[in-house]
DNA sequence: CTGATTGCAAAAATTTTGCAAGCCT
DNA sequence: AGGCTTGCAAAATTTTTGCAATCAG
């Protein structure tokens, strides 16, 4: 996961640096989405001299080549999320509960799209917002 | 629009008031994604005394009640759109130009994840990121 | 009236930048 | 060796908050 994001930058041109890897083992360990104060938080265990503007150098970079991209996840500030393929996610506007899944039948209208737009399309973002199971009883009960 | 969110507001028991109706109304214009500090200014021509903080906080109260969201446009800062119906567009990950569409195909979907896992959803952003159509011939010649 | 809401200004948090030192290739 | 990268710390930007005055209902 991390192999494959470093082999990108350097394929690109950049350099390979512990600081840089830090934030890209931090970045595929988990898959999910944090923020850039997080991943900072993280990185300084693998990387302790590891400083916050390299991660947003870092994380820009990444941003940039398209391998990671915001996402909105009911709190403040921004988190990142790593792209590899599409990412799909409820969230809950209530309680800010997130619920992942995978079913994509995007493939389809990616491909319609790319050949009516001439797009090329690397990934994609779903997030469907609503209320959750429990939320919903909630709101029936206050009213 | 801006009539349909004051309405809401209203509803759930929020005063409407002078400033946010003007923040109302900026966000209703257009129909598309703005920042707070272009929503202060372009508020502050309806009601002037309009403050900074008074945006963030009916955009919050906004975001709270899900008639808002964040949505990533390339740019620095967050942005938010109205949330209506669904938002779909493509970001070129290059130029950062955008391209809206309207196609669809998310209903079913829509329909069986809100059954599946019991949530109710009230919209959805879907984002595409690729290399448009003159991103890929620069991209292509520098090679 | 009465308490929600506002503007202001200060505080906090987040992000960016300049620069000399250090490290990858 | 050469120049991309880094860390630091300061600057810029963005967002939040306390509080007295104001305003909607």
């Amino acid at each position: 996961m991390s192999e494959q994001m470093a082999k990108r930058l350097q394929e690109a041109g950049y350099r390979l640096t512990a600081p840089r890897l830090a934030v890209l083992q931090v970045l595929g360990m988990k898959g999910e989405d944090l923020s850039p104060a997080e991943v900072l938080k993280r990185g300084r265990v693998i990387y302790p001299d590891l400083s916050r503007a390299t991660v947003y150098r870092t994380l820009e970079l990444l941003t940039e080549m398209g391998m990671l991209r915001p996402v909105y996840l009911g709190e403040r500030g921004s988190h990142l999320a790593c792209v590899a393929e599409g990412h799909h996610h409820l969230l809950c506007l209530d309680c800010g509960r997130t619920i992942h899944f995978d079913d994509c039948v995007l493939s389809e209208l990616e491909h319609t799209l790319a050949q009516r737009l001439g797009f090329q399309i690397k990934s994609h973002l779903l997030e469907f917002y609503g209320l959750c199971e429990h939320c919903q009883r909630d709101k029936a009960s206050s009213t």
